[in-house]
DNA sequence: TAATTGACTAGAATATTATTCTAGAATAAT
DNA sequence: ATTATTCTAGAATAATATTCTAGTCAATTA
């Protein structure tokens, strides 16, 4: 019986609450009585509401990265990594959809105040590993070769948006299908 | 001198105090400050935060998308059309970058409420307009024949992702030439 | 083991902010 | 011209976030 540390709780009650009832009809007090803690606990831990929404998604963002590029980087030849990429990004958002959800729907710039630096080290490292991964494949003549911003557009682009209708209850499709079909289409926008 | 209507002026402050401030920290008396309206006139206008917030964001997607649908509509041949949709689309964000910038940064399921019903009268709308052109090229064979919420990813999801980037201003690139490319590609993505 | 420290919890007190309400001015309808 | 309706004002109130003081607990040191 390994009790949930009150920051995990914490944590929990406020995603909960953020995606049932958005970032500014959730009350202090209603995460206060789902989580069992004490308003002085949220403050300590947190410091406040926005930073508490913050660290949500920062944590939430973390895990997702890393685990992307952990991904990427088990794969040496171009179309089977590009594949693995977008499955990869597909897979983690349907198996943390709660999270998905409140991380993909917020709209950043809501609390990013004191976070913003952090949120753009952590957005410049991946995009410099994964630039990193792809250099040689284009160098090699195996994909295209596009400024990098059009580049990670046509990649990232199309998953991304299909998992937003996808988390909004929007998608009619089989998700292992899509998945499939989306992987092939990220590969075949940027093959030579 | 025509003075700007009462309900302009409150729109467009908030526009701005959302843009600059997020929607939670905007207080009503700073856009009761800066619109130099009272607070009886926003409450009468709007009834409150979140209806504005929701106002000022169904009014812009709706003269985004009925924008583009009339450009679609002028054109019969596949490439044409498609490429004219994607230069729409980034064409409008250039040009209405702060509402953009409100559009398509916010969360949605914030304000929703009342409101979810009419959006997703228009979402469903502008997805039958846009099936309907569609159709005809692909039973001619000019375009591929997906699922259709898996077509709209591939087809919209890139100029999104681009926009998103741009208007966060993280973009090198020149906009008109990324314009160019992705039409070109999402073109590519499902022709055949 | 007792004392000390720092992290953590509690919830009452306070400050901030959204919303309601009452009154009156401007505009439109009959 | 009279009446109704929409709109503007801002003070009064209610809801909510945040701060503050007083503790508890668990680890560390003497």
């Amino acid at each position: 019986m390994n009790k949930q540390s009150t920051r995990e709780s914490i944590l929990k009650a406020a995603l909960e609450c953020f995606n049932q009832l958005g970032f500014q009809a959730t009350t202090i007090e209603e995460i206060r009585a789902r989580s069992q803690a004490s308003i002085g606990s949220i403050y300590h831990h947190f410091g406040g509401k926005e930073q508490l929404a913050a660290s949500l998604y920062i944590e939430g963002l973390q895990s997702y990265q890393s685990g992307l590029l952990k991904e990427l980087e088990q794969y040496k030849e171009a179309e089977l990594g590009i594949k693995a990429l977008v499955k990869y990004h597909l897979q983690w958002i349907s198996k943390n959809a709660d999270l998905a959800r409140y991380i993909f729907h917020t709209r950043q710039a809501e609390f990013i105040g004191n976070q913003k630096t952090t949120l753009k080290a952590m957005n410049k490292d991946s995009f410099q590993t994964l630039s990193k991964w792809l250099k040689p494949h284009i160098k090699a003549g195996k994909i295209k070769d596009l400024p990098m911003d059009v580049y990670l557009s046509i990649l990232i682009g199309p998953s991304q948006e299909f998992s937003r209708h996808w988390l909004a209850g929007r998608v009619k499709t089989d998700f292992e299908l899509a998945s499939e079909l989306l992987a092939e289409a990220a590969w075949k926008s940027i093959a030579y």
